[in-house]
DNA sequence: GCGACAG
DNA sequence: ATCTTGTCGC
């Protein structure tokens, strides 16, 4: 998996997230989808608390969760998310004992201004379809038409002049909208769909991505210091 | 041709 | 993200 070192500085980072923005893939690489697992991370006194959520969509139910305490190497800064999620991430995956067929990660995909957000990252990493959904817009702005869908109006997003994701509105609902972009091995159509069919009346974040936030709060509250 | 924004 | 009470809604 680490055939590549994780870069160490926000100079080889920067580096780092050129290279990956090149080599990473927005064509859909999958067949059928039935595991996906949801990634999130909580913080409390400066650790990090992450846990991954395998869920099975057939039958809509968990199949898997682990969780991981692990100590950041680096203070956030914006646009350099992955270098304090990323590792834990792939600890988080090392743990998952079932195969999933694609992931879910709190973060952007290429919505992001060097078109490598943490979950670009981490794509370029697990070499398997990897879906950013993010909370907040970053340095993105948005034109074109509203497409309606059900519950849903959704807008293209843009860095530049390059479409690089969506933004999911909640019709007749106060929640603030989540921003959908392609991670790696898939396309920006393609991750509105699955996180789409992901939503429910109820919630605002897909399903595995609820649970595994749900899952690393609870994991933080209940760790003593 | 609008640009502050991830966690 | 986190620090925080009550409170509105399903």
């Amino acid at each position: 998996m680490f055939n590549v070192r994780f870069p160490t500085s926000l100079n080889e980072a920067r580096k780092f997230q050129q290279i990956v923005s090149q080599q990473i893939s927005l064509k859909d690489e999958f067949g059928d989808i039935n595991y996906i697992t949801g990634l999130d991370i909580s913080y409390k006194n400066k650790r990090a608390y992450g846990a991954a959520i395998v869920y099975d969509c057939k039958n809509k139910k968990v199949i898997e969760k682990k969780r991981v305490e692990m100590l950041p190497k680096f203070e956030y800064v914006s646009g350099f998310l992955f270098m304090r999620e990323v590792p834990i991430f792939l600890k988080l995956v090392d743990q998952l004992v079932n195969q999933s067929d694609l992931f879910l990660v709190d973060g952007h995909g290429i919505a992001h201004p060097a078109y490598a957000g943490s979950a670009t990252v981490f794509g370029y990493f697990i070499k398997k379809p990897v879906i950013g959904v993010a909370k907040a817009p970053m340095n993105v702005f948005e034109f074109g038409s509203e497409e309606k869908r059900e519950d849903f109006l959704i807008t293209n997003l843009y860095v530049g002049k390059r479409l690089v994701g969506k933004k999911i509105a909640y019709k007749d609902k106060n929640w603030k909208p989540i921003y959908v972009s392609p991670g790696n091995n898939i396309s920006i159509s393609s991750s509105l769909d699955v996180v789409i069919n992901l939503l429910d009346s109820k919630h605002k974040l897909p399903k595995p991505l609820l649970l595994a936030h749900l899952a690393a709060n609870e994991y933080k509250e209940n760790i003593y210091h």
